[in-house]
DNA sequence: AAGCACACCTGCTAGC
DNA sequence: TGCTAGCAGGTGTGCT
């Protein structure tokens, strides 16, 4: 389940390797992949012969900038890969959804078992920005929220649970079920506490904890849990499931105060929290 | 109109 | 042993 670090992690990792080269061919193996596209041959054709200029990221959102008035977006869903290929004739991967022949003869492969990620063009300024099939989502967890201004007004009035407001990618974008637990955990908030209920000392300590947290993950170069199978650009996984304070540790005892980390079932999903250092 | 349920997929695991 | 049911989960849609 990749989430804002692991995608950042695959950004860092494969934007200086695609940066200014031509992709010369694109394979779609299976069209579920690029499904907001129409048509399979005008989105191969639209790509081969453009120059990347740049990897970018919006929430969890990968954004492939092209020498040209589009940009290709991709998301990995639960268990999407971008994987970097030095050699072309190395054996793909079950699940090998695209290919981007690189100019050189490298790879960039999309791979996703569970077929929940995309990827598909959109239309974006040549400067860089935020493409606008991502006009929708809220402020970037990690380059947006310098300020508490932003995080308060997305919590402000609502009667939904703060971690499921956190989750809601047009309220804050780039957080999932890993790090709200973690950052819930770490301010000290309780996951059900109704998000209007959330007090500005609350609020304040959110977004620092969502600054640490997301920092500590990208450092530790992402979460990697028993099914999801998270990997980085070449194909290796994060260490960052080993400093989980809640995270998938129902039933063991917090780090903290040593009480047992408790489960709860909200929004079809489970929390992660402990009842001793949360409230 | 905010909030909720559900569909979309596959692979793994727990339970019988 | 072999089967099935359940679970994991981000996003988008559609209903209330």
């Amino acid at each position: 389940m990749p989430e804002l670090p692991e995608v950042e992690v695959v950004r860092s990792d494969l934007d200086p390797l695609v940066r200014e080269r031509v992709i010369t061919r694109v394979e779609v193996g299976r069209d579920r992949a690029i499904r907001r596209e129409a048509d399979a041959d005008a989105f191969r054709a639209a790509l081969a012969g453009r120059a990347v200029t740049g990897l970018g990221r919006v929430g969890k959102f990968l954004v492939a900038h092209l020498d040209g008035p589009e940009a290709v977006v991709v998301h990995l869903g639960m268990s999407g890969q971008l994987l970097f290929a030095a050699d072309a004739a190395a054996a793909r991967p079950p699940h090998t959804h695209v290919v981007w022949t690189l100019d050189g003869g490298r790879e960039v492969r999309f791979v996703d078992p569970r077929t929940f990620g995309q990827m598909f063009r959109a239309r974006a300024d040549a400067g860089g920005g935020r493409p606008d099939a991502l006009a929708h989502l809220g402020p970037d967890a990690r380059d947006d929220l310098r300020d508490v201004e932003p995080l308060a007004r997305a919590l402000a009035g609502r009667q939904i649970a703060v971690k499921l407001r956190l989750m809601d990618q047009t309220a804050v974008a780039g957080l999932g079920n890993i790090y709200t637990d973690e950052i819930l955990y770490r301010a000290g908030v309780a996951p059900a506490r109704a998000s209007g209920t959330v007090t500005d000392d609350e609020v304040a300590a959110i977004a620092a904890a969502t600054a640490v947290v997301l920092s500590d993950a990208i450092a530790a170069r992402g979460s990697s849990l028993a099914d999801a199978q998270y990997v980085d650009g070449f194909g290796r996984p994060g260490r960052y499931q080993e400093q989980h304070a809640v995270h998938a540790r129902a039933g063991l005892p917090c780090p903290r105060c040593g009480r047992t980390v408790a489960r709860l079932k909200m929004g079809g999903r489970f929390a992660s929290w402990c009842p001793g250092c949360q409230s």
